[in-house]
Order: C-alpha cells, then structure tokens, then sequence
DNA sequence: CATGAATGAGGGTTCATTCAT
DNA sequence: AATGAATGAACCCTCATTCAT
C-alpha cells in the first residue's frame, strides 16, 4: 500500500500520478515499466515518488488492487439479474462487465491480464491472485448452478470454470476489435440498446450454455462412454 | 536466422545456448530477457553471441520459430483422425497436442504464449504471427464445420475461433497442474492408456462440442429470438 | 542543451567537467571521443553524465554553442576600427580575433574547426552551422567591399569568401607555431605591442589586399581577357 | 607496407579489398573506420585481413601513401607549362590537379585531407607528412619565385606557402560543389574545353597572382609603414 | 514533505585482434 | 594462404534507489 504521504496528495496531483503509472505499467512489462519515466511524465521529483512509494513494486501492487476496486465498480453498475436468474445470467453479468471494464479501463484491465497470466516476479503475488481473485469466483458459479441442475453433472467444474475464466480475461478484447467499441459509444445508460454487443454476446452465451447444460441426450452419451 | 557460426557450433555447445536462451525467454519478458544473463549461463564471450545472432531480436525470432517447428513435430507423432472424422476430432487432436507441447516443451510454449498476448514490442512480427498461427486455423475448421454441418448455422464463427484458440492456449497449463504432468509420465506411446488425460479431455470437448453442434432445440430458440 | 541539473552544479565541478570534454573533443573526432573517458577522469558517475545531458550529442552541440560565443567573446575585446574602415579593416580585425581565439581557446577553436570541415555525422548541424556560421559572414562582407568599390569587380564573391574562410579557420594554427604564442604572452590589452603579431598579420592582409582591391591594370588584363 | 600476401592477390581480388578499404575511412575518421565493416563488405575472412596488412594502422599509412602516389599520376596527366613559366602558371597547375584529383579520387582526396587537418592518433605520423608533403613543395615554389622576380620581396614566403597549402587542399571540394562535377564530366582530355573551370580557377589565380606579385605601389607602401 | 543530484550496476552492441584449424 | 570462431574491453545509455538539503 501507498504511504499516506501519497493520499494526503491534492487529489488532482494524485490522479495525475496514478493515471501516468497505470499508463506506463499497461504499455510496458513490469520489468520494463520505468519509473523514471513516471516521474519524467508527472514532473514529480524522483524522491518525492519514494515518499509516497517503498519502491516500484509497491505501486504496481497497488494498480492491481485499484483495477480490481474499479472492476468491481464497474460491475456494481449493470442491472444485476432477476430473482430467479440461472448461473448462465450470472455469466453473462460477468461476461458483459469484462467487456465494459475492456472498454471503460483498457489500461487497468490490460495490467490486471498481464497479471493473470504470470507476467510478474513476484510468486508470491501470483498466489494471492488466484487466492482472491475470478478463480474461485467461477468454480462457485458452477458448483452452484450444479447443484440447482443447471449444470450437467458429468461437467468437471474445475475443468470448466478454468476455461470459462480464460474466456472472460480474453473477451474483452475481442470485443472491441470486434466491434470498434470505445468510451464514448459504450455508455452504461445506454446497455438495452446496444444491440450489436448484446447479439454477439448472445452468441458466446448461447454456446456456452448449449455445452454446460443438463441435456438428456448428451448424458446419456457420456453414461454410455464411461 | 541465426548466422551459419551457430549451426557450424559443436551440438553440444549450440544446444546448451539454445537451452539456455529458451529459459531466459519463457522466464522473463522479451524487454526483460537478458543476452547478458544468457552469455553468462552460456559461459561463452559476449562477442560470441554476436557472432551467432544479429542481435537479441534475432535470437528471439529464431526462438519463435523453433518453437513453432516443435509443436509441429509434436502434432505429426500422434495419432490422426479416421477418414469420417468430425471438425470436432481435429479440434481433439490439436487440444491434446497443445497438452503435449505444453508437457514436453513447456518453455517454447511459454514464449509462444507471450508472443500470442502481444507482449512482443514488434508489431510487423505480430501481424506476420496471426496471419501464419493458429488464427487461421481455427476459423477455417469451423468454417468447414459449418459447411460440413456439424456446426450449427447460427454460431458466429469468428467469434467461436477465437475463444477456441484462447482454449488451446491455456488448456496445457491447466493439464499439467491438474494431473500433474511431466515428460517422464507422458509419452508419445502410451497415449491411450493414460486415462486421466483422455477423460478430461474428454470432458471438454464434450462440452464444446455440446457448445457448437447442430442441434434442433437450440435452432429454434435461436430463431425464436430473431 | 544541457539539463538545468548542470547550470545547477557548482561552479569549479561545472567547469571541471566543461573543461575534461572540451579536451576530450578536441582531441578526438566526434565518434572517437568517449562519454566514458569524460566521465572517468571527471571522476564522476556515468548516470552523472546522463543527469547533465541527454546524450552525447547534445554535449557536443553545447560545446560548439559555448565556442561560438566565446569566440564573439574575444572579437568584442579587440578594437573596433573607425568610421570609414574599409572592408580590409574588417577583414584584418577578424583574422585578428582568429588569432587570438585560437591562442587563448585553442581547443574550443579545433572542435569548431571540426565541425566545419564536416567530421560530425549530423547533417543536419552541419547546415545549421553554414547558416549562421562565419560562410555567410564573409560573403556579406565581400558584396559589401564590392559595392562600396572597395574590391574589384571582376572578383568571384563567393569563391573569395569561401579562400577567405578557409584562410580564417587555419590561419591562428599557423600564427602560434611560428610565433611560439601562448595565453601568457598574448594579452587583449597589449595588441598593439606585439610587433612580430602584427607584422605577419600586415602581410598576409597585405597580399589579400592587393588580390582583391580594384586596380585599373588587372581590372584591364581581365577584360581583354574575356 | 602490407605484407607480401597482399600484393600476391588476383588483382580484381586486391582492388575489391582496396577500393572498400578507401570508402571505409573517406567516409569515417581513423577511429571510425571498422576493419570488421571493410571484412564484412569485401567478403574475406578477417583473418585474411590479417595475412595481409599487420594492423588497422598499417592499411591506413598504406591509403596514405596510395594516395600521395595517385595524386602524383594526376599531376602527371596534366600538361605541363611551357619553358619560361612564372610560378603563378606552376602554381594554376597544382591548383588544377588538386582539382581533378579531388573530382577522380574523391575518397582518397578525403582521406589525405583528413590526414592533413590532423584528425590522426598518431603524431609520428602527421610530422612524416609534413616533410614529404605539399608543404615543402609550396615554400620552395614561392622561394624560387621570389628568386626569379616574380613575388614580392616583402612577402613572407613562410606564411604566404602555409596559405596557399591551406587553398590547395580545399579548392576541389569548392570546385565540386559550385560547378556539379563529377568523373564523367572531368576528362583530362577536354581541359583546354572546360570554360567554367578555368575560368574560376583564372579568378583565384588573379586574386592571388596580384597578392603576391612584385608591385612597385604596394612595395612603397609597405616600406612606408616600416 | 519536496527536491533532484549521485550512484554504479546493468543493459545491448561493436570493436580490433588472435589463433587453431 | 585462408578461414572464421573466440575474445573481452569498450562503447553509449537507462535503471531503481538513496540521501543530503
């Protein structure tokens, strides 16, 4: 965490700091995010970012915790699903604020990815990742929709939701080359309408759910496999 | 390439600088990969290593297409599909190989990884990447699927492709950890007795295939929404 | 042009450095001169150097800027000559100061001498120096002598300009190797008691006089020549 | 000298060898020049380069004096003056030849230039040069000129050789670029029929034939100011 | 609390030369 | 006589971090 030396900061001259490290630590690997570069581009004087910061790590720590607060903000946003919601609208839920968080915070969600997929030095970090990150999130997901029947139960729930967390780290961007999304013509207001976002999700949902759900022909083929 | 001073080295002598690159690359980023650190493993002059490779990105380069040569290799030793086989069957086979790649040459899968992420500061080399990788592969199997029948006229195969490719990129981490596989109890030969692999295989591409057949129900409540 | 953390330095370290570069330039051509040699003896940190300039380059561009001026330094000292002076007197003054640049900054004169005779691999320096530079000054001053009839019409300006340059850059050289001069026995306030000084410089201007100066028996044998 | 080896060469081989060697170090100071850079572009082993010339430095005096030798041949070529020639005819035909050797031999006019203007690390080497050099040659023109009555006796020989030296290697570069020439439209065939360049090389011989010839004013006035 | 100069190890790369084959 | 791999010092430049002011 920051020393409070950092939160005491005016909080233009805050963002203005915090905006130009996300900016580098997107752009750049984390050993090759400078943080000369930083402070060159913040016109902060190199001592004063060890005055708000132990040392690089800790700002990059730091990131990961922000974008993750953002991510969950962004969540908060979208109309949750209705009382008697199946683990598939959950997905969706999901699915859908992966693409809103692509679009609305690229940089936050490009650090977070590169995070994911064990671009950093630190093992330790990588472990406290998984531990609280999406990882448990999905396996739940499907434990649940299991056991309400949503699932088929020859499904191997650690199998699937590993893959289904690969596919929301990676949807996002597809998205928007997909479908040329930026800021401005992706509003939260404006979700029901967007038609085009709406239908290609559609189409990934409706695979999905085609291979997770219960289905008694395919049950009965796997019965007959085992 | 590499100079012809590389290939005219002694095996031993290349393939230990080979080896030792390999893991410089899967280990750190392209920035944060270290000739220095390599010349150094490779107790060989820094002047050497220039006299083999034009420079870092050569080398890097080299390591890229190696590494695609291997997964080659690795696809042609198993066993192909029958004469009737399904788009599903390839899909088999090049999921089960990437498990392979991955068992047997985790490194080059690792670089190969980061260089599908975009972590290469090479744009030409990306475009040059997508065009001959795997990209294309995948779409043109659900392409021939789709005309074949055995995918479902409604699926946007674009966007299946991708997340398939996404799929085939993780799947081999997950394997390994999951079943704990090293190249020691994974061999070419046995692939029919190991059991564990071919189930969880199984069990995906169960559910893929479940995602993306043909299937009447589906169909209609596709067309329903329309 | 150097960082404000040079400026900032204290003088006897400022001028220390200043000093050990011009040395280094001086003796050695643009690419042979070392970052790594200045540093060294200056006894400072290589990343000291880079706290001081962006690069060589820059270093370099400085020291030809602070030539410049130092050597617009000296012409200030010496005496101006009077109201209706002719184009010689001004010609006489500058080869003067050429002298005495070369005497007093023999170093900072030779890295300008370089830079003349195009050893810089910046191109574009090299037109930025013509532009400003002294080819201009010389060729003004001619046009100038040519119309107040001053040197014969006949005479190529520019040819003239460009021999009256060369002379101007080599002309110091010469003056201290036959003269034996050095800083200590060449004060600005003792010009007009350095007989030998003053003797050769006569008689260079001497023959550059009755070279150029209209005269009615060449201006005729130039006719009938044409 | 290069070694034996060098001069044992197939003559197309040893000319390829010389002729990538000259543009190596016209185009860059001593320091600059690469052997690695000549090796690599006349396709021999370096050491091959080796067999043939002890060092770096040995090339070099070898162009040096290749140089001095082919600027000879020039002045060979042109026609020389009749039987009572003036020093000023001896002189215009040095000029002349400097010019054509600069226009036919650009890259070792180059090379000797910079060997003049000192940009050498070896002071042996620069006071050799200074002996069988130009300079010697334009103080004895210049003594026997005033022998036979045809310069000033108030003319410092000394200072007004050193001049002249100074113009003769920094003619051809002016020439070039003022009337565009080039191999192909300099032949030492068609002299008497290249107007533009007689006639600026007539101009700078009346600027300085006028400078330094006996002149009964002139002589006055400068007994006067003794 | 802010500053920014100082540091030296490390980065990638090129060099002239040697020497075993 | 020809080869070309090996060498390690030198090049310019950037880095994260410290610390006196």
């Amino acid at each position: 965490m920051p020393k409070k030396t950092f939160f005491n900061l005016p909080d233009g001259k805050r963002e203005k700091i915090l905006d130009i490290a996300i900016t580098e630590f997107a752009e750049n690997s984390y050993t090759a995010a400078s943080v000369s570069e930083i402070v060159r581009k913040a016109k902060i004087a190199k001592g004063s970012f060890y005055q708000y910061f132990d040392n690089k790590k800790e700002l990059y720590q730091y990131l990961i915790e922000y974008g993750t607060e953002e991510r969950f903000n962004i969540l908060k946003k979208l109309p949750v699903p209705g009382k008697d919601a199946s683990l598939f609208d959950y997905l969706r839920l999901h699915f859908l604020s992966a693409v809103y968080f692509e679009v609305h915070k690229p940089r936050l969600a490009k650090i977070a990815y590169r995070a994911f997929i064990e671009e950093i030095p630190f093992p330790e970090m990588k472990e406290e990742l998984q531990r609280r990150g999406t990882t448990q999130f999905f396996k739940q997901l499907l434990t649940q929709g299991l056991v309400h029947g949503d699932v088929a139960v020859w499904i191997d729930t650690d199998l699937a939701a590993y893959v289904l967390e690969v596919i929301y780290y990676q949807l996002g961007k597809y998205f928007i080359n997909r479908l040329n999304l930026t800021k401005n013509n992706l509003d939260y207001q404006e979700i029901n309408e967007d038609k085009e976002i709406l239908q290609l999700l559609s189409n990934i949902m409706d695979i999905i759910e085609a291979g997770l759900k219960r289905n008694p022909d395919q049950s009965e083929k796997f019965l007959a496999v085992e």
